[in-house]
DNA sequence: TTTATTTACGATAATTTTGTCGTAAAATAA
DNA sequence: TTATTTTACGACAAAATTATCGTAAATAAA
């Protein structure tokens, strides 16, 4: 479904956006740690995203990764996706066509349109603040 | 969503399914250039669809693919996208841990679940013939 | 049997994705 | 200013996916 740099985005976000909560910054290792991932290759993946306006950053002593709580309402699921998959989720083709559309339908397309509709849906309504609190209050988890 | 293998191998079923239908073999030139695929990379992945007792195939002379029109009906594209990309796709979790599922959920997986089974159950429900008459008829295409 | 045709198979190559490493730059405190 | 800590950045490497090629095996006609 998605990338692994996608889905490690979306763990390291949700995790850094749990510190943020209560207002500590969090160092990469302890990032990679918590979501299970190479350490180096989370770095690379959140300096995109910062570059997207998802996260912010601040190198030297008591540095580290935040997520202003202002924002975490607004940012939602599907920007991290579309900062780090680009839109070919929603937009593309199920079979890989360039060019698919009602009019020149692949034979899969009406059915595709339901599922990627919802898909999309499902991604543009659930806010980092969703995700954050469940992971907080412990009912979910981002490793085992 | 899928994998190139995948698109590539729905796309070729679909093709010889409307030759069958006719009662015509077809060769791997004629579906890869249809299908707009490489042909080398085509013929092995019809290959491994004739091992997954998907298709037929001929060598020699007035050889090439066919697909029993008997079957046309049983066949689902969920086979297809079982035999070429396994069943990640419906059971994998949506954040990429190993382990997650209604007691143990990752901060998605509530929300993944549901797209997840309408996508396995549009899949579970399409056949080779309902695809392959749509193309026969027009109505859709497999490339522009 | 010989020849022509077509798929099967295995080795190899190119490309993309995933992952690593070293060093630069920034921030802070002493 | 200097030392320490931490992210930023670019080059490089490994692994997975996608794609190509040569030859073997099968089929059928002549």
């Amino acid at each position: 479904m998605f990338s692994k740099s996608c889905e490690y985005g979306i763990k390291a976000i949700i995790y850094i956006a749990t510190k943020s909560m209560d207002g500590e910054r969090v160092k990469i290792g302890e990032v990679s740690t918590k979501i299970n991932a190479p350490e180096a290759f989370t770095a690379k993946i959140l300096t995109s995203l910062i570059k997207r306006d998802i996260l912010e950053s601040k190198t030297g002593r008591f540095g580290g990764f935040l997520i202003d709580p202002k924002k975490m309402n607004s940012i939602k699921v599907s920007d991290i996706v579309f900062a780090l998959d680009g839109d070919t989720i929603y937009r593309g083709c199920g079979l890989g066509l360039d060019e698919c559309n009602s009019n020149q339908p692949c034979p899969m397309h009406d059915r595709f349109v339901k599922i990627r509709e919802e898909l999309r849906e499902m991604l543009e309504t659930t806010s980092i603040f969703d995700l954050a609190s469940g992971l907080k209050s412990g009912k979910t988890i981002l490793m085992r």
